[in-house]
RNA sequence: GCGUCGGUGGCGGAGUUGGUCAAUCGCAGCAGACUGUAAAUCUGCCGGGCUUAGCCCUACGGGGGUUCAAAUCCCUCCCGGCGCA
């Protein structure tokens, strides 16, 4: 029995683009969908309860932060993640791949999942001559795995695509994904390709003690109900991405995770081709990405699944998302600004509070700033991807994409 | 009234063996950043003006003085705390 089933049943006419219904053990995703992050088994400032209520289908957690804290082991022992974080609907759990690039090479350089053009600069946070990033850097790869010390209490760890595995298995969630190297964007071109055939072995050596493991839970006549994708790599190269679509793809995976950092220039480019090399009947998750613009294009070319930190982190400091752009909440424009967030927003937030209202609890610092903030932002952007999911079905994706987008990047 | 300590930028508070002081730092304020979460975080600005990695004004209670040079020393006045009358 497959832990997984994905029923694709609508595609946009001439393109990658579909709409379906991906079926875990703990319930179905109507996809495309965005999926929640909840890092360290909690969506930061939110409750599960608020979480259905805003529409939230699926979280994904993170393998190396909950080892560190609180440990698998204590997961498991509770009874798994969604048991541990009270949560009954479907959830994943990133491998700690990215935690290679983000403790690693991103470390102090200012770098993240979005490479800038030329000419805004990536300032590193570290100036001194003296200081060495490569010494600072808390993360180690070679071949076998990384060497990790923690960003908690400086203690070292070290994950291999076989631990990052057992530790996923301890967790418990319905959908894991293999241990990859995500590189830097500055990184050169033979880096990027010298970490691709690393990140396939390791997809290999993931795979394989996925598999072996469930053949020895079969033994015990324990039902499998994990599912595992394998991560497409190549950095910026579409040789490399090309590449890596082809080895992975024929590989037998759940599904797939595109990842690495992009620009806005070559996340389309890369999507179109990725898509369509990756079998078409398995769902394709793309790491990370998630503004609203984003998600059009990724839908477009054949993105089902997407995860994104944005829409809590960026709650948190009081950037809300709104039909005409973000705002910062914090700005002087909103201290007597009796109106909702976002017009005709229906959410819990929009609902009954004002723009002032909550500037002033992030002015005052207060916590239920960060949690009205968090709830509205998450249900702008689920909703974006819903209202794209019934685009398609209506036939009407292109549409939709431009009048969000005439609004949302121009104001009008 | 006498004695004593103190009056620094919106606030708190450094600086008072004179120069490297438009003045440490914190708060408040004004902006910016954030895309598989080292993030309820980080960055910049924060007396005025300009051709803003620099320059020019006005500034450390008011006034006067000493000095090449004063927030820092002296005189005087005003204000506040404390003590004594």
């Amino acid at each position: 029995m497959k832990p997984l089933t994905f029923d694709i049943l609508k595609k946009i006419p001439h393109q990658l683009g579909r709409a379906g219904v991906l079926t875990t053990p703990h319930g179905s995703i109507e996809t495309p969908a965005f999926i929640v992050v909840g890092t360290k088994a909690t969506v930061k400032a939110l409750t599960p309860v608020q979480l259905k209520e805003i529409g939230v289908q699926a979280i994904l957690a993170n393998t190396y932060h909950l080892y560190l804290e609180p440990g698998d082991e204590i997961i498991k022992d509770s009874g798994g993640l969604h048991a541990f974080m009270h949560w009954d609907r479907p959830a994943m759990t990133d491998s700690g791949g990215f935690q290679v690039f983000s403790l690693g090479d991103a470390f102090g350089a200012g770098v993240s999942k979005f490479a800038h053009e030329v000419g805004e600069s990536n300032k590193p946070k570290i100036y001194d001559k003296d200081f060495s990033l490569e010494q600072a850097r808390l993360a180690h790869i070679d071949e076998e795995g990384v060497t990790f010390t923690s960003h908690i209490d400086g203690s070292v760890h070290r994950f291999t695509p076989e631990r990052s595995i057992e530790i996923q298995h301890n967790i418990g969630a319905d959908i894991m994904f293999v241990f990859d190297e995500c590189t830097s964007p500055m990184a050169p071109y033979d880096y990027q390709k010298e970490a691709m055939e690393r990140t396939h072995q390791w997809a290999k050596r993931s795979l394989k003690a996925h598999l072996f493991s469930n053949s020895r839970e079969l033994e015990n006549k324990q039902k499998v109900r994990q599912a595992l994708f394998g991560i497409v790599q190549g950095g910026r190269h579409l040789d490399l991405r090309k590449v890596s679509a082809q080895y992975l793809g024929v590989m037998d995976f759940d599904g797939f995770g595109i990842g690495g950092s992009f620009t806005k220039k070559d996340l389309d480019a890369t999507l179109a081709l990725v898509n369509g090399i990756l079998p078409s009947e398995k769902p394709r998750h793309l790491l990370g990405i998630g503004e609203p613009s984003d998600l059009f294009e990724g839908v477009e070319h054949g993105v089902d699944l997407f995860d994104c930190v944005a829409p809590t982190r960026i709650a948190r400091t009081g950037m809300l998302y709104t039909s005409h752009g973000k705002i910062n909440i914090l700005n002087a424009q909103f201290v007597r600004d009796f109106t909702q967030i976002s017009e005709s927003c229906v959410c819990y937030t929009c609902s009954n509070y004002t723009r002032a209202y909550i500037a002033h609890l992030f002015r005052s610092r207060e916590m239920l700033g960060a949690t009205l903030a968090s709830i509205h932002n998450l249900y702008f952007i689920v909703n974006v991807v819903n209202d794209i999911r019934q685009s398609i079905f209506s036939g009407t994706f292109f549409e939709c994409k431009e009048n969000f987008l005439r609004k949302y990047q121009h104001g009008g």
